[in-house]
RNA sequence: GGAGAGAUUCCCGAGCGGUCAAAGGGGGCAGACUGUAAAUCUGCUGGCUGAUGUCUUCGUAGGUUCGAAUCCUACUCUCUCCA
């Protein structure tokens, strides 16, 4: 791999912007010179523990560099999550606690490192630096931007239109950003393809305050499971790595037919040549649920392991195919006051709805079944018994112990 | 600082004194069809109860009225224009 030109092309590799263009080859070749490791910055939220397949497209990319001796830097947002964004419309979005951060940043640290190699990444809590900038500092940062510089970008502009209220503060954050830049000496940022106005801000604000600009490489945003919008928490559309293997499998196979190669592309190591070939085959005909299954099984092998991507398979087809039951039904201990209980209480009692209303729309839309019968009728007194399966909706199942 | 517009159920958005738990759409859930896909069709989408009713809900607090999401007052927040 010391060919400089192999290099490059697996580094670049499926990003969307790498600018300016032509720069990484040289920054690569500087470091060389120099011989020391490139430091490759990327931001994490600290707002929410989770890190879901979308995200490991810029993780999977970081731990790209680290293979060839550059070292990851980590950016825990700290800073701003203790601010708070009061941007919500009715609801203040809650400010983080220094408990919560710590919480949040060891679930982080478990979950990246599954990914990235422990001992090239740096982990930074962007506190440390902001923290200490004085108000001339603030405005000394603020001076490098423009109100119609910040107003063009479509999150703002979109807000703008629409009248959306936009608090002056948020224009703070991409330069705070961009000022870590600054803090942890950059020189390659990558961020989605959403990031890259303030990717680019970063670079300005390092050149502002005499430094090389960093390069900046965003990757391609990931869809959620719902074909639509881009994987995000705040969607529920999104799949976590440390979600159990069924879940993982189950949520990846109720993906769009059109995201099987995407997915494929962005979140797995599934060789080019077998990619290109499973899209051949699916354009003759084959059916996508095949290869839907390898997306799902590589995807749980890769946080799992091989023999749970298997059992996932085999359960998932005895549940769906077969009509058969998980592996797993989580137990309830049914109370014995409980020996005879309007259906419709005892979903809610046992939190399988969130309401006897709901319990009775569920039935009346034939979605309850006791050991596979139809409950047809809300009014039913219900006797549970030891070993009884009840399944509520799709994919809910609880049994009686 | 001044003038105006507005705040509705998860979201958008109608309603503008009773027939409003509140149109319509989106989203979500469930059912049919399937490949737990997409598309399509159907139902549901405040709580408690039953199959009738009752309680809470239309920014917040009061008021007018037999009766208010709808009228009045104050407050809070947002937007627009002016300075």
């Amino acid at each position: 791999m010391e060919n400089i030109k192999e290099i490059i092309f697996e580094l670049s590799k499926g990003c969307v912007d790498i600018l300016p263009e032509g720069e990484l080859e040289k920054k690569v070749l500087l470091a060389k010179k120099e011989n020391r490791p490139l430091r490759v910055k990327l931001g994490i939220d600290a707002s929410g523990p989770y890190i879901h397949l979308g995200f490991t497209i810029p993780l999977r990319k970081l731990k790209k560099f680290q293979e060839f001796g550059h070292t990851a830097v980590l950016i825990f947002g700290d800073f701003t999550g203790k601010i708070g964004d009061p941007t919500g419309k009715n609801k203040t979005r809650p400010q983080l606690t220094d408990e919560d951060i710590k919480e949040n940043l060891k679930n982080y640290k478990t979950q990246v490192f599954k990914i990235l190699d422990p001992k090239k990444t740096e982990i930074r809590l962007n506190g440390e630096w902001s923290d200490k900038l004085t108000p001339q500092d603030i405005i000394k940062l603020s001076s490098k931007m423009t109100v119609a510089r910040m107003l063009e970008r479509d999150y703002f502009e979109n807000r703008y239109k629409h009248k959306i209220p936009i608090s002056l503060h948020e224009f703070l954050y991409p330069l705070f950003q961009a000022y870590d830049s600054v803090a942890v000496r950059a020189d390659i940022e990558l961020g989605g393809t959403d990031q890259k106005f303030n990717l680019l801000l970063g670079r300005e604000i390092q050149q502002e305050y005499g430094q090389e600009g960093q390069i900046i490489m965003t990757t391609p945003l990931l869809e959620g499971i719902d074909g639509t919008r881009k994987m995000s928490k705040s969607y529920d559309n999104y799949v976590g790595i440390t979600e159990k293997p069924s879940e993982i499998f189950g949520k990846l196979m109720s993906i769009p037919d059109s995201l099987i190669i995407k997915y494929m592309l962005l979140t797995t190591d599934i060789p080019q040549k077998d990619i290109d070939s499973y899209k051949d085959e699916m354009e003759n005909g084959k059916n996508p649920k095949e290869y839907k299954m390898i997306l799902a099984k590589k995807i749980v092998s890769m946080y799992y392991s091989e023999n749970e991507s298997l059992r996932c398979e085999k359960e998932f087809n005895r549940i769906f195919k077969e009509k058969g039951l998980p592996d797993f039904i989580p137990s309830i201990k049914v109370s014995s006051e409980d020996s005879s209980i309007k259906i419709t209480q005892f979903l809610k009692k046992y939190n399988l709805t969130e309401s006897t209303s709901q319990a009775s729309r569920l039935i009346q839309g034939k979605g309850v079944k006791i050991n596979d019968n139809l409950v047809e009728n809300f009014d039913f007194v219900y006797t549970p018994k030891k070993g009884d399966v009840i399944q509520v909706g799709k994919k809910r199942f609880v049994k009686i112990d």
